[in-house]
DNA sequence: AAGCGAACCTGGCTGC
DNA sequence: TGCAGCCAGGTTCGCT
């Protein structure tokens, strides 16, 4: 489900319920998420203080006052919802479907300011970890992490010396994380559109020519972080798990250029193409054959 | 070694 | 209505 716009969305919502609160009490409903939970999840949570709340790439990184940091995924179904504890439902209050769906709510954290924050995951490839502050750049899962693509070093050199050599197709370049962290199947599609590149194109080609980067590289480096903003702009996109943790819906989902939009006319002005649907690794991609060279 | 398909797990939708 | 089959925003593993 979240890619880095509606993990961005999640942690904006969570922060005012939980940056300078403390966890009064955690509930661990079932022993695992994808991975097991730490031993004595709950204990160590319990009392301790979220100092703040970052993210990197896909992960969520609450920052504690005893120099752990509680790192949290969403892998594809996982959400967040926050309600209060004080005082019953308001009359008129909006009502979320999602609460009937409380047999997937794994983690319940109370924290001291009197909000109840949930995590929610039916599939359950989400995880949480706690790891020491100052082992977080070298632990396995945030070794070898790419770029951060909102961050300042993504621009055409970059992606020209990081797709050299590469047969690999552009969009299978583009999900890899270790390349660039953050992306995901919808940004991916939607940038490479923007670009007007072929997903099926060559990493490859994007590389230096002539001693200079292609103009094909600055041009998806220019694109990814514009589209990424757009969508965080807009509470990221919900197609079917992702909310804000209010539970309103994020809104980017009627902005996609061709995600999930097989057979509608290309959105490119003066285009005569029709969006397509491939599978690439597994993993569909739409695009327009048309205006993606 | 890179690159690809399968696996992990549940639910929702489609079509017979 | 029921049910089989397919699909889903991520990541890792194992095979070629």
């Amino acid at each position: 489900m979240p890619e880095l716009p509606e993990v961005e969305t999640v942690r904006r919502g969570l922060a005012p319920a939980m940056v300078g609160a403390c966890f009064s009490k955690v509930e661990q409903r079932r022993p695992d998420l994808r991975f097991p939970l730490p031993e004595r999840f709950a204990e160590r949570l319990q009392d301790r203080c979220v100092v703040a709340l970052a993210r990197r790439a896909k992960y969520l990184l609450a920052d504690l006052d005893d120099a752990n940091v509680l790192m949290m995924h969403l892998g594809m179904s996982g959400s967040f919802r926050i309600e209060t504890r004080k005082g019953a439902r308001q009359p008129g209050e909006f009502h979320h479907p999602r609460s009937e769906a409380a047999v997937h709510d794994h983690v319940v954290f109370d924290m001291s300011n009197g909000a109840r924050v949930i995590y929610n995951d039916p599939r359950r490839f989400g995880f949480m970890l706690i790891v020491p502050r100052a082992e977080l750049d070298a632990h396995p899962l945030f070794a070898g992490m790419g770029v951060e693509p909102l961050g300042n070093e993504l621009d055409g050199a970059l992606l020209a010396r990081l797709f050299a050599g590469k047969s690999a197709p552009l969009k299978a370049a583009l999900l890899d994380q270790r390349l660039i962290a953050g992306l995901g199947n919808i940004y991916v599609c939607e940038a490479l559109h923007r670009a007007g590149l072929s997903p099926r194109r060559a990493a490859g080609t994007l590389a230096r020519r002539n001693g200079a980067p292609t103009e094909r590289a600055h041009r998806l480096a220019d694109v990814i972080p514009q589209v990424l903003r757009e969508a965080v702009e807009a509470g990221g996109s919900s197609l079917r798990d992702h909310r804000q943790t209010d539970g309103t819906l994020g809104y980017f989902q009627h902005r996609f250029r061709v995600y999930d939009r097989e057979g509608e006319p290309c959105p490119t002005p003066g285009c005569t193409g029709i969006i397509r649907r491939i599978v690439q690794s597994g993993r569909s991609t739409f695009f327009c054959n048309v205006c993606q060279k």
